[in-house]
DNA sequence: TAGCGTAATATACAACAGGGAATAACGGAA
DNA sequence: TTCCGTTATTCCCTGTTGTATATTACGCTA
């Protein structure tokens, strides 16, 4: 079962670790970040953006900048959009969008990897941290 | 010859590619990130917290919170201050101080390796995105 | 003792990201 | 035609983060 409305901002319960952020800048900056590949995701499981905004807890101000920003960074559009009509319009995630979203979950995945490596070479080696050793 | 008076923030200069973020979380949340390591390395160059903030174009108030954070959190102090005397007072990085800063600079030398392997991987592989990117 | 430059601390101010709400445009359906 | 829900767009408000500024504490030195 899927998680909804999961907020994703303030996440005060991380412990002590090796932490980081990752995303893909594009021509204006940011292009593809978790909560941007998220949306995404949302939007294909809803098939409008409102909805997606909600489910994330999301204004949909900010989901529909963050879509604008994708699809003018991208060579083709990753999300397509429709007003008026049956149900009063809305989005769907293109064959781009996907490939978007394959190839930023694999860097995701890649990344906690290379963190779950790090804590274990830097964190419990010899030279660092946990020496007695006083001044 | 160092470069002084480097602007952390808000560098719009980065093209398109992965990015990312990296720090280490301590009991309060962040304990040990770029700017923090930074400023470690100017008090260790000034013996000042106030000419480092000012090397860094940082206020006092910021820089002291970043040392008070890291002091907290760390089991030793990573930066000894002291109040009044020759020259008005003064602070300096202690040993432990100086194996926080490398050991962060070794998390970040890694993650780097990381970014360009994953760009490489990811960036041009068949299945994923596409054209080799002329200009 | 007075002076000095720093640490330490509090208050006020500025910038900015994002939320909330309001509104218009749109086009199929009843 | 009227209704409906969504996209698209604008304006205002708020919380957060960091800056600016002012004040006090401190301890060596002259």
């Amino acid at each position: 079962m899927h998680k909804k409305n999961t907020r994703l901002r303030k996440r005060k319960v991380s412990s002590a670790g090796f932490r980081g952020r990752i995303w893909i800048d594009g021509a204006e900056g940011t292009f593809l970040g978790y909560g941007r590949i998220v949306l995404l995701e949302r939007i294909r499981e809803y098939g409008s953006i409102t909805k997606a905004a909600k489910s994330m807890e999301m204004s949909y101000r900010h989901a529909w900048e963050l879509v604008d920003s994708m699809n003018r960074q991208a060579q083709k559009l990753l999300v397509e959009a429709s007003t008026g009509g049956k149900g009063g319009g809305g989005a769907h995630v293109t064959e781009e969008g996907e490939k978007a979203i394959k190839l930023f979950w694999q860097f995701y995945a890649d990344f906690h990897d290379f963190l779950k490596q790090e804590e274990q070479n830097l964190m419990f080696s010899d030279k660092n941290q946990q020496r007695r050793r006083k001044v």
